[in-house]
RNA sequence: GAGCCAUUAGCUCAGGCGGUAGAGCACCUGACUUUUAAUCAGGGUGUCGAAGGUUCGAAUCCUUCAUGGCUCACCA
């Protein structure tokens, strides 16, 4: 099976494909073995000044990103990952055999350089070759050096040429390492432990959202592609573990949207003797953190607004939050039948057989979320949405629950966790009847997970945090995809 | 799932009223030993997303489909 079988080749192709076939004819690998670069590109122009007056030799390595030939000697820049610089190579410096490959050079190969720094006369920063050495001949034609890679689509599909192409592309993902980085710095200096847990489940829980299903053979079972991190990391909070964490994968089986990709990432830690108080502290603490080490600031800017990360973050009641924007004091509200009624005339729609709660929680959906630009902590969900959290003692219709918004997204969900196994069994059977009237997001019944709460969990305060959305936030990218290396896309046969 | 928009050379893009396709970059040939979106002279780019239809004639008009983007819906 040769490569001319493999590839379409189009003319620029059957061309570089000529240039190989010559290459190996001359005995030269196209494809080359190991080579140890001293410099990058961004250390040589940091330290040109002692490595000019040094005259000392530089070797690096990089991608061929432009060439300026001139018969007898040229120019070409050498892209590695910090950057570009430019190299001269001359006939009477490297012989002729290298100026000649340097002559038939195609942009996007890959060369390695020994050489001295030396500035033009232009005032550029370059290397001098003293040698010029083939690493890797490439065989499609990059995409058009001035414009870069522009196509959405092939931006996605065929993300090793956008990162080639496109520079922004390569410092939002080393952004994004940074940033992840700086979480587990700050959690590891609390105290917390790394875990990881299943990825598997048998039974899909810890979040409403419908899962992927998948099949194991030998164990001939049915298995759910995890939907969130909460209920192993609770299992492990029983047994003793104290202050966990996790940063992976979960998966939902939902639509795309420049918010949403069906594989994401999450951070879920969970802290014994905590509550949600102490998670609000750790969440604001965290943010600012991380903005602090990886932008330098916790003043940022997305799109156009300016967000101050700043803690202490504002604080909210979900009531208080209601009735401020929507101007209805839900205090007041007695019966379901009366927050029926509010949701109409707000124009609200809700299930006929909405409770209060759900439908307060739909009414803080429309009206006040719009309104979260900066930081801020909505506290004390409604218990029909918060299945997992512990009740409020003197108020037992809502729990010790908070969301973190900003810029009108939600940022992190945290709560109190409940502990009480009675209690929480009978949530999970509240969930399996709306499971059985068709919602397919309802929690299932986790009766090993019961039974773990009733071996006694400690008063546990739990935290969950969708990175990407932390990242399009640090980032300022306005899609998810954006912080995702290869989003899901439908699959093409055609390119 | 719905609406709107897009799809033309490897890439970035033009193609008014329907007359069988253009530019720049990249590429090829030649010149040029400090250029930098190098320059100069010459050269070829193609299933116009796919399939039907209307028409003497379709990149252009119509229909369907495909893929993507945005908005909405869905969605802790």
């Amino acid at each position: 099976m040769s490569i001319e079988q493999n590839l379409d080749l189009n003319e620029l192709m059957q061309v570089r494909m000529d240039k190989l076939k010559e290459l190996k004819e001359k005995g030269i690998n196209p494809f080359g073995q190991k080579f140890n670069p001293t410099y990058s590109t961004k250390e040589i122009l940091d330290q040109s000044e002692e490595l000019i007056a040094s005259g000392q030799e530089v070797i690096i390595a990089g991608r061929m990103m432009a060439k300026r030939g001139h018969g007898k000697a040229g120019f070409a820049n050498l892209q590695d990952l910090d950057g570009q610089i430019q190299i001269y190579v001359r006939l009477d410096d490297v012989g002729p055999e290298a100026h000649d490959l340097f002559l038939k050079a195609d942009l996007g190969d890959i060369y390695g350089v020994k050489g001295f720094v030396f500035i033009t006369k232009r005032g550029e920063i370059s290397v001098h070759a003293r040698e010029f050495i083939l690493l890797t001949k490439s065989l499609r034609p990059l995409p058009e050096k001035f414009h870069g890679l522009k196509d959405v689509e092939l931006r996605y599909r065929q993300r090793y040429v956008d990162l080639i192409m496109n520079p922004e592309v390569k410092e939002t993902f080393v952004l994004r390492s940074k940033i992840i980085k700086a979480m587990r710095e700050y959690l590891d200096n609390k105290g917390f432990l790394e875990v990881e847990t299943p990825t598997l489940h048998n039974i899909a829980g810890g979040a409403s959202a419908r899962p992927f299903i998948t099949h194991h053979n030998a164990l001939d079972i049915q298995l759910y592609m995890r939907i969130a991190l909460e209920l192993h990391l609770k299992r492990l909070i029983i047994g003793g573990l104290e202050k966990v964490y996790e940063i992976g994968r979960v998966f939902r089986n939902e639509g795309i949207s420049t918010r949403h990709n069906p594989e994401f990432t999450m951070i879920e830690l969970y802290q014994a003797y905590a509550d949600y108080e102490d998670m609000m502290v750790l969440t604001e603490e965290m943010v600012a953190y991380i903005a602090e080490k990886c932008l330098g600031t916790t003043k940022i800017v997305y799109g156009d607004q300016e967000i101050d990360l700043t803690p202490p973050w504002n604080r909210m009641t979900m009531i208080d939050a209601v009735k401020k924007y929507a101007g209805v004091d839900f205090k007041e509200i007695a019966t379901d039948d009366a927050a029926r009624e509010v949701a109409a005339k707000l124009k609200v729609a809700v299930p006929k057989d909405a409770t209060k709660g759900s439908v307060l929680n739909e009414i803080f959906e429309e009206y006040v979320e719009p309104h979260l630009i900066q930081p801020t902590f909505i506290m004390d969900y409604p218990i029909e949405v918060s299945p997992l959290a512990k009740k409020k003692d003197d108020d037992p219709n809502f729990t010790y629950r908070f969301e973190a918004f900003i810029v009108a997204r939600e940022l992190a969900n945290a709560f109190s966790e409940l502990n009480d196994p009675m209690d929480q069994k009978e949530r999970f059977t509240k969930q399996v009847e709306q499971r059985e009237k068709g919602d397919e997001e309802a929690h299932m019944m986790d009766e090993d997970f019961v039974r773990a709460l009733e071996y006694g969990m400690p008063p546990t305060g739990g935290l969950g945090i969708g990175v990407d959305r932390l990242v399009m936030l640090l980032t300022n990218s306005q899609s998810i995809r954006d912080v995702i290396l290869f989003p899901t896309l439908r699959p093409r046969q055609d390119i």
